[in-house]
DNA sequence: AACACGCCCTGCGCGC
DNA sequence: TGCGCGCAGGGCGTGT
């Protein structure tokens, strides 16, 4: 599911449900997603509050108090979902509920791709520019693309550049920046760079406004759908026609993962 | 070093 | 109706 919008949207949710809300019980109803839950994961949640929440990358980070953060990625299909306690039914795939009081939080993933720990901190030296900060500019993404062999869309994707971009915003930001995505990233020029740097931050604000995108598994943490996916412009839209210049639109394979593309706009 | 690929999982839609 | 195949938004480990 999720890449930096729906990520952003689930972290707005947390925010408004469960900061400063202390952590009343912890249930663990499986050995774990990605990796196994660690023996004493549940004890060293209990009694400690959510001081703050917030995103790095596609990561959410609760930061308790007396230090520490529960780290939670979503993988494919990782959901994070709040209710009332008294309206918590098990459903298939829920690997953790910790309890809020009268609230629950809800982590359930059938794909288990996921990722939650508690962690000290959070500082990972691999982790490449956030999109929707200023430092992600035309400057910033020049000196970056210099010397980068790899294609364009491959380049968007990798987390050790820029962060919180995957499939789906990659082939959006592309078309929208009548860019290629077979291209070289280091032939960009400075002028493909600027229409990149201001799509890319355009398509990620504009999915955070709409809620995120929902194509079968993504709902914030009260359970609602987003809306981008009925408005992507080449995601998902195989051979239908391209909203602008009406030629059909392509897909490829890259890095073993669908490319949607406009090959009239894109020039590919 | 930089890059490509396979794999971790479950579920769904499609063609036969 | 049922089965097998391919495919799905991420990220990591391994190989070249």
């Amino acid at each position: 599911m999720p890449e930096l919008p729906e990520v952003e949207v689930v972290v707005r949710g947390l925010k408004q449900q469960i900061l400063n809300c202390e952590i009343t019980k912890v249930d663990v109803l499986s050995k774990g997603v990605r990796t196994r839950f660690p023996e004493n994961f549940a004890k060293n949640l209990l009694n400690r509050k959510v001081i703050d929440v917030s995103r790095r990358a596609k990561y959410i980070l609760c930061y308790l108090n007396m230090g520490g953060i529960l780290l939670i990625h979503l993988g494919m299909s990782g959901r994070v979902i709040i209710q009332q306690k008294a309206s918590y039914a098990f459903q298939k795939h829920n690997h953790l509920v910790v309890e809020f009081g009268n609230k629950v939080l809800i982590y359930n993933d059938y794909r288990r791709f996921g990722d939650i720990k508690v962690v000290k901190d959070f500082n990972p030296s691999n982790l490449g520019l956030e999109p929707l900060e200023e430092n992600f500019n035309v400057k910033t993404f020049m000196a970056l693309v210099k010397d980068k062999k790899t294609n364009i869309k491959s380049f968007l994707m990798n987390q050790k550049y820029v962060v919180g971009i995957g499939n789906i915003y990659a082939c959006e930001a592309l078309f929208l920046s009548k860019i290629s995505p077979i291209k070289i990233a280091s032939n960009i020029t400075l002028n493909e760079a600027q229409v990149m740097v201001k799509n890319i931050k355009t398509v990620l604000q504009s999915a955070i406004g709409q809620g995120g995108s929902s194509l079968k598994d993504f709902i914030n943490v009260n359970g609602e759908s987003g809306k981008v996916q009925n408005n992507f412009w080449v995601y998902g839209r195989k051979g239908m026609p391209c909203k602008i210049c009406k030629n059909e639109i392509k897909t490829t394979k890259q890095q073993g993962r669908s490319t949607f593309y406009c090959p009239n706009c894109q020039g590919f």
